[in-house]
DNA sequence: CTTAGGG
DNA sequence: CCCTAAG
């Protein structure tokens, strides 16, 4: 009982009567056992919306138009062919001209709402293995041919004109497909348009020179066979590593290459075809590209052993995701909904990730990273290894030796996750929209009158102000840089703009804590802070009561649980990991690194000397103040928090 | 004006 | 961050 899988057979260009470039889907329907069968009208209804949409998404009018330019630039790419030079490729480069290649065949299917392209191409063509599943295909291909030709034959009407075309065109263009063992290179391109459309075909421009090529007539035919499967990576949320790591996996050699386009094309060219992907192009957006790793269909071959083993897993973290989606045992469709609407997708098998060791499984690629804030990071990298490491050293007199190491671990977890927040920048950066500082929409109350409404622009003028003004203290003297000339607008009753502590400051306001006690705000103020003029000695307050509050809660919730967190929490996720994959005879998985280590926090990270030091300065007062008071003012606090804050009025 | 604390 | 009461 497999699913049925509706299956497109994909002709573009095809007679004069189309537009050119356009796109035509043959609906197949494959049974479990690997029959085609043409789709009913009420199939083809079903699906017919999402093959509107594909073209909807297109630039049109050109939008096809460019996808099929797109189809030519890959085919002629391997006259090019200048990428590959770094690794080993198929002996025999595609010879476009004569018309002499590998049969590669491109599946494209429609699950559901998702777009799924199965890229089952062979450089080592000689293979049996291959040449089975390729006398496989070929089987098919004849069945849907006949089916085709008794369905024509018997006139049965067709629903959307746009099939008949597909029809006849397909019993023209099929007689060379497989008996001749030979499929015209263009269908892979034909492929991508589908799959590969959106701003990938915006984005980069094609040639004029592959414009031309559009003008000669372009057969394509895509074809599959498979049901779903659970191993989906969406290549454009793979790391580094992932795709080297999937590269492996498909190609069966390691690659030092790290060049991600290069990658992803090599990845999604599946077994090494010959005909290049242009590497213009090649970004893989909101859909799917499928890497089938797992037997195939019937007869055929399965090619790749489960391989995750811990040493890999070790290596590869992030290629452990995939495998996590299939643990969901989650509908795949819904997976791909919650996928569509943007949502993350996190699974806990345990219940919270801070209180019991938990299993966080997030799907990669669903919601982007808001990351801290430019400043923050460069100030919290530059303070990592200045002050913090300084800190570090410095013994610190606790509560208890047993309190002081779990401190320690838990400064490098939270350094250990900051890293990760940069890195994470760095590799989603390329990938993911990011709302630009300067442009964040301001939080808190709303604006009291219009005048503050027109001073909107003054703002972020204000902040760009300050953000140079920044980035230039950053590099000089922290206390010389600030010279605050932010301007603020006449409009006094208007909101302070939220400004993040830096580093930087927060350790300036823990110094003059631990030199002139809390409670000295306007002392601190005036003496450590007189330059920045932007923090009030109020200001100075709320932060201390933060960080407090901050010290605090990470000291109660996570004291235990903490060092069980950072690394053995880690490896038993591993192995958990491995043993799920296993089990599933998997081949191939994908994690998330934030899955493999702690849950990412929700804002930039208080680095742990700096909790230690307010630590120490809170129990030093608290001890002056007596501790049952001031613990339970913090307390109260938390509780309060806990319990939300309506319920303060009470 | 400064602090403390709620919002 | 804002607001405000209490020193």
């Amino acid at each position: 009982m497999k699913d049925v899988v509706y299956e497109s057979r994909l002709c573009s260009n095809p007679p004069q009567e189309q537009a050119p470039g356009s796109v035509v889907y043959q609906l197949v329907r494959v049974e479990g056992d690997g029959t085609l069968i043409p789709a009913t009208d009420d199939e083809v209804v079903e699906v017919e919306h999402i093959l509107e949409d594909d073209k909807k998404d297109l630039p049109s009018p050109e939008g096809s138009g460019k996808s099929q330019l797109y189809v030519s630039d890959m085919a002629l790419s391997s006259k090019k062919s200048s990428i590959d030079s770094q690794e080993d490729l198929p002996s025999d480069p595609l010879k476009l001209d004569s018309q002499i290649y590998d049969p590669t065949w491109y599946i494209v299917s429609w699950h559901s709402l998702s777009c799924i392209i199965l890229l089952w191409s062979n450089s080592e063509g000689s293979s049996g293995k291959l040449n089975a599943r390729r006398e496989y295909i070929e089987v098919m291909l004849q069945k849907v041919k006949h089916e085709e030709k008794l369905r024509l034959s018997r006139e049965e009407p067709i629903h959307s004109p746009k099939c008949n075309n597909i029809n006849r065109q397909y019993s023209d263009q099929h007689s060379y497909l497989p008996a001749s063992n030979s499929i015209p290179t263009q269908e892979a391109g034909a492929l991508f348009p589908v799959g590969l459309r959106e701003r990938s075909v915006e984005e980069y421009p094609i040639s004029t020179e592959i414009e031309g090529a559009l003008t000669t007539d372009i057969h394509s035919s895509s074809y599959l066979d498979f049901p779903l499967s659970e191993h989906e990576v969406c290549l454009d949320d793979l790391t580094i590593r992932e795709l080297q790591e999937t590269f492996r996996v498909i190609f069966g050699r390691q690659t030092s290459v790290k060049d991600k386009l290069w990658l992803r094309r090599r990845i999604a060219m599946g077994l090494s075809n010959p005909c290049d992907i242009p590497s213009t192009g090649f970004i893989i957006k909101g859909r799917k590209i499928v890497i089938r790793n797992s037997k195939i269909g019937h007869g055929c071959a399965e090619s790749t052993k489960n391989e995750v083993d811990l040493q890999p897993a070790l290596q590869n973290i992030g290629s452990v995701k995939d495998e996590i989606q299939g643990l969901l045992s989650t509908p795949i469709s819904q997976i791909q909904e919650e996928r569509l609407s943007g949502k993350r997708l996190r699974t806990s098998l345990l219940e919270n990730n801070s209180k019991s060791g938990s299993l966080n499984v997030e799907i990669i690629g669903s919601k982007r990273v808001r990351r801290p804030t430019k400043r923050y990071i460069e100030e919290l990298s530059e303070l990592e290894t200045r002050d913090f490491c300084a800190q570090l050293m410095t013994p610190v007199k606790s509560l208890g030796g047993d309190q002081t190491s779990a401190s320690y671990r838990c400064g490098s977890a939270s350094n250990v996750s900051s890293q990760c927040a940069i890195t994470r920048k760095d590799f989603l950066g390329g990938c993911g929209v990011q709302i630009p500082y300067v442009l964040r929409v301001r939080r808190g109350r709303p604006r009291t009158n219009i005048v503050t409404l027109m001073n909107a622009a003054l703002v972020q003028e204000e902040k760009t102000v300050s953000e140079t003004q920044r980035k230039g203290a950053a590099s000089g003297d922290y206390l010389g840089g600030y010279a605050d000339i932010v301007l603020r607008p006449k409009c006094s009753t208007r909101r302070k703009h939220h400004r993040a502590w830096t580093p930087r400051e927060v350790v300036k306001l823990v110094e003059g804590v631990s030199k002139y006690g809390a409670g000295k705000w306007s002392e601190i103020k005036r003496l450590a802070f007189a330059s920045y003029t932007y923090r009030s000695s109020v200001d100075l307050k709320d932060k201390w009561r933060n960080l407090l509050r901050a010290c605090f809660t990470q000291r109660t919730t996570e004291k235990g649980v903490r060092i069980l967190h950072s690394s053995l929490l880690f490896l038993l996720r591993l192995l958990l990991l491995f043993i799920i994959s296993v089990s599933r005879n998997s081949s191939y998985v994908v994690v998330s690194t934030q899955t493999l280590t702690s849950r990412r926090p929700t804002s930039a990270p208080i680095p742990a000397p700096i909790l230690l030091r307010v630590r120490e300065l809170a129990s030093r007062t608290q001890f002056q103040e007596g501790i049952g008071f001031s613990s339970a003012k913090i307390t109260g606090r938390n509780r309060r928090d806990a319990q939300g804050k309506r319920s303060g009025f009470l």
